[in-house]
DNA sequence: AGAATGACGCTGA
DNA sequence: TTCAGCGCCATTC
């Protein structure tokens, strides 16, 4: 693959997620590929083979929820039960208080 | 080369 | 606020 930089950022962009907080794919697309490539970070995590040293358990959709797909071979109730370990509080409905986990790069991660 | 698919997001109802 | 539809774009068939 040619365009294995962009597999790249998105791997070390994800790495930089503190624990115990949570980035959308949105988020990460606007930052590595500007906005409207979310799709593609997704692409990124599904070829990301396990275990892996990326924290890809902190990326879920905007709604706050973990998307969830049988092609993820049983990989999204593992990301439920990571979240957990790190503090994560799910909702009834599997739903996460994204307005209090989601990660904040401008913050977090430095100026460019 | 063309069409379908997919770990998503935004807008409108 | 939640649900459905349309749009984006790289990868795969």
């Amino acid at each position: 693959m040619k365009k294995n930089h962009f597999y790249q950022k998105v791997y070390l962009t994800v790495s930089k997620v503190p624990y115990g907080k949570v980035a959308t794919y949105g988020q990460i697309a606007d930052l590595i590929y500007e906005y409207g490539s979310a799709r593609q970070v997704g692409w990124a995590l599904r070829r990301l083979k396990l275990p892996s040293k990326i924290p890809w358990h902190r990326v879920i959709n905007s709604r706050g929820l973990i998307t969830m797909s049988v092609s993820r071979n049983g990989t999204d109730w593992m990301q439920k039960e990571l979240l957990m370990t790190e503090g994560i509080k799910f909702n009834s409905e599997m739903k996460i208080d994204i307005k209090k986990y989601l990660w904040k790069p401008n913050e977090t991660l430095n100026r460019k």
